[in-house]
DNA sequence: TGTACATCAGTGAACGCGCGTTCACTGATGTAC
DNA sequence: TGTACATCAGTGAACGCGCGTTCACTGATGTAC
């Protein structure tokens, strides 16, 4: 179908290009269509955008949901190592679900605390279990999960834009860097 | 002086409208100039943004070096605090140092093992007097630089995209992850 | 079964916009004799 | 001291680019009778 050929062809830009590159035309040419026959798929470049984040989201929830493990904190740990996954391997999918100017991107707090971000409720939830098991300390549950999120970001962004490290060496640092963040709520042993 | 006026005027497109509508001839407007005068005094458009990311990075040299405190620990955390004091009151400026995409932007880990920014070298001799004195591991020090970056530049941009909390209170939330960060490289006591 | 018509995917030309920048110039100021 | 000239800050018009999008259209496909 056409608009399955303009979508994929919007994503392979948006790999290709970035977020930068990423016009009705430059998609058009892509797609090996003429840059009037995305309208006929798409109200115009907001929907376009809007249908990559979602896109994004999907698979980032996708991948969130197939978690399978028996504790709150292996549950949040394999959530940070599940991020850095998600950004190596689909990094398009990536930046169109958390760097893509998108006009339906979600706000905090509210929309979060509304449970309209279901990755985020999830946590939430597991973050609770973890309090409830006396493993987190009672900083607040969205808190501690906006703060892993800054972290993952600030380093992923930092991993793209300067490159700063080979990719096994970063991963590694970024793996203990979470690890530790996370600690860092842990109520101190008495 | 002309150039003095153009480049204020740029600083202030740059508070008003961000980097995105940070053009010539937006600049040329506010310094109530024509778009060409601009080019009697730079070069071009990358000389100008070269100029507001030197001026950027001059503002925060200048900070870090006011810092005065007694032990590699304290001027740390000084440190971190003075970045977010930095993003907070002079936030064009801080934009300009550290997300201007100019193209004599430093690249890691090169430019900076190579001590080619005073401020990562200072907090580098920091890191490892506190190593000395058995108050860090033994992570590399440009890693441990580089990670309270991402973390704080995580938070902040955050904050600057989603405002999520109010100032006060993510102002706390930023100290205290920042510190628990630090904290995260201490040996810990046996 | 054939014919008339509606639907609708796709197109090419064009509009109006803002951009960085080139070009040829004006006109004031400073310098040399 | 007056005059000729060089310097140089500043300008207005224009170029060529890519952008999102409007418009009027073509032509194939499906449907109704």
């Amino acid at each position: 179908m056409s608009k399955d050929r303009i979508f994929s062809a919007a994503k392979t830009v948006l790999e290709q290009e970035g977020m930068h590159g990423l016009s009705m035309r430059r998609i058009a040419q892509e797609s090996g269509m003429s840059p009037m026959s995305l309208y006929r798929h798409f109200a115009d470049k907001d929907a376009l955008l809007n249908a990559l984040m979602s896109d994004g989201l999907a698979a980032w929830e996708e991948r969130v949901r197939a978690i399978r493990t028996t504790g709150p904190m292996q549950w949040l740990e394999r959530l940070t190592d599940e991020f850095l996954s998600f950004a190596l391997e689909e990094p398009h999918r990536f930046d169109a679900a958390f760097f893509l100017p998108a006009p339906k991107a979600r706000q905090y707090p509210d929309d979060f605390v509304a449970g309209r971000s279901p990755v985020i409720a999830m946590t939430a939830t597991k973050i609770d279990q973890a309090k409830a098991e006396g493993l987190l300390g009672d900083t607040r549950a969205l808190d501690i999960a906006l703060t892993l999120s800054a972290l993952a970001q600030g380093l992923i962004s930092m991993h793209r834009a300067r490159r700063f490290l080979g990719e096994a060496e970063f991963s590694a640092l970024y793996r203990s860097v979470l690890r530790n963040c996370l600690k860092s709520f842990s109520i101190a042993p008495t």
